[in-house]
DNA sequence: GGTTGCATGTAAATGGTTACATGATTGT
DNA sequence: ACAATCATGTAACCATTTACATGCAACC
């Protein structure tokens, strides 16, 4: 799934300029299944608008730079709708946090509990964040995501709580390798 | 975190080629968090042993294509420890599934159904397959993270098993503009 | 006879990140 | 003063994926 899908559906949500949606998969709640930076996101609505499926209306404002609003048309929506009927494409994970995890008895155990609690804490935050808006005047598809997203990560913060001094303990008793 | 980091650690739990390093990411555990083929093996491969951070053996084989066995070096050891010791950078997502269901109002309900169907078979088939070898001989971190896998697939698999009637339920009594 | 598994590697193409360039305004 | 927020864009660079190249053995 390119760029270009990525901003389609970001605009079929409402209208929004590059920066805009930016912070969407930043902030937002797209940012936890997918990313986009600046780099990747002009260029995409830039060819987006060449091809009629998105439209831009430039905004004077007061007291910030302009902008460049963009609008989904229906030809975009409906290139949407195709794009989204492929079979999706496998997940890809990329977790430096659980690859390090996999070889903590390389590490110190200090160390160890540390990257525990900063990703309980992280977790913790995303979810107060989460859980502070209400998703019933959403789609039901983004509520259903919002739900899973809820639902996973207090399992992951959970699971980390219950079994932090475990680890730590499990690698007292081991033969370790462990960095200066 | 790149794949000369990867391999580093591949080779940290036991000596092999890139082919059976290539396996690890793809059947093995290490598939679950982090991806490696074979054009970003080999390179760094080739790379580690210049620098001296592996060893390399080549191992005629019968009836088999000649086989490059790798093992980490004590300075290899050093090199993934040191890595390991840096700030995980955040782990990075792009799941296709979680996005196109974030939209599921674009799409029809059968199709919305038949994603969460075969999601829910891939989480099951998952933990069939990790549930299978246990975790006791294992180190303590590839155990704790083995753990936490079962738990967060579990979780998703009974989430989506839960809320998949709610979600298309949801759907039918929705403003929606579906696909052709 | 075709596919899968074993086994290594290269080259082209892709796609994206990072950094740069610009500039006003608001907050510390 | 300095950093951050708002706002758009380009270009160099990077890493990885994909496809290609080769070849034998086993299985269906």
């Amino acid at each position: 799934m390119d760029t270009k899908t990525l901003c389609l559906g970001a605009l079929s949500r409402a209208d929004a300029s590059g920066y805009e949606i930016k912070k969407a998969f930043e902030d937002g709640p797209l940012g936890h299944f997918h990313a986009a930076s600046f780099g990747s996101i002009y260029p995409a609505l830039n060819a987006l608008d060449a091809e009629g499926l998105v439209a831009c209306t430039e905004m004077a404002q007061e007291k910030r730079p302009d902008k460049k609003v963009y609008s989904i048309t229906p030809r975009g929506r409906d290139t949407l709708a195709r794009a989204l009927m492929a079979p999706p494409a496998p997940d890809r994970v990329r977790s430096d946090f659980l690859f390090t995890l996999f070889l903590a008895h390389l590490l110190p155990a200090p160390r160890v509990g540390e990257l525990i609690d900063a990703r309980i804490a992280w977790y913790r935050d995303c979810l107060k964040q989460m859980e502070s808006c209400d998703p019933t005047d959403r789609p039901a598809g983004a509520a259903f995501v919002h739900g899973l997203g809820v639902t996973l990560y207090r399992a992951a913060a959970d699971y980390l709580t219950a079994h932090r001094a475990d680890l730590l303990d499990a690698m007292a008793g081991e033969d370790r390798m462990v960095a200066e």
